[in-house]
DNA sequence: ATCTTAATTTAGAATTAGTCTAAAGTTATG
DNA sequence: CATAACTTTAGACTAATTCTAAATTAAGAT
């Protein structure tokens, strides 16, 4: 299981965002900020029976949806799933979905210029946008 | 009950679009495509046990199904809600999110410029916009 | 019109994703 | 080291949606 962080990093990184840093956390961190990519709470859950099987399914959601509230995770949502997609990319960006392989990709927003000419009293403060098609 | 569409209109539409249009139908679609906003099936169900009481849940999930396969609604999920919300505007265009009412805007893809610059390889047919933030 | 077949609707069971609860286990602090 | 605060857990619960199998309705062929 290589891995981006240590387990070192990771408490501190859990800790400087004021999360008591457990056992089930960091294993839940590894995964989602080292291994995965776009995972869902079940694909959490999935690689935790697997990989360390002492995390309960409540313990899983609990900590995803701790992760968010500390800015470590981000939470997206797109059309083609029901599913809540948790992704390590936290700075502003951009998803390509690729309905071949079901997976999204994230864009860099440099690579995307937007001009919006929103009706009057509408103030925006966030845009989400989602390519869709086909990698080749 | 003001309508934008007259029943012989709707189960014209109906018709030609392959679809049978038994009463249940009709009336579900006077709703989604004359007096509601981006409704939720949810909403349509409300609103069907007030004027229409003959028509069963599954029903409704199965005629909304139906309508987008058709094309006749789309499908709209956005990330602050867990359920789906149903468009009867099919042409190309974005949304505006209003964090005070909850409420889905349509946004005229006139109004947006978008240029996008994807890596080699992607091959992109759709694009999601949802503008998020608060009309005054 | 009447019979037959296919399509539609229905109530309610089932499924899926996620949350809640209350008890048990950990961790931190005085 | 006691006790308060925090976490985790299994399993009950909820909400949104789908499925199922029976009953209704509509359509097509005599």
């Amino acid at each position: 299981m290589r891995s981006c962080l240590t387990s070192e990093e990771i408490k501190t990184r859990l800790s400087l965002a004021g999360v008591n840093p457990t056992a089930q956390r960091i294993a839940i961190c590894r995964f989602v900020l080292c291994d995965a990519d776009h995972p869902t709470a079940d694909d959490v859950k999935t690689w935790a029976d697997k990989n360390f099987p002492m995390v309960s399914r409540a313990t899983v959601y609990n900590t995803l949806n701790t992760l968010v509230q500390v800015k470590i995770l981000k939470e997206v949502r797109v059309s083609h799933s029901n599913k809540v997609m948790y992704d390590s990319n936290t700075e502003h960006h951009y998803h390509f979905f690729d309905e071949t392989s079901g997976k999204l990709i994230d864009i860099d927003p440099d690579r995307v210029e937007v001009k919006a000419d929103l009706p009057k009293g509408f103030k925006m403060h966030e845009m989400e946008i989602v390519f869709k098609g086909k990698v080749k």
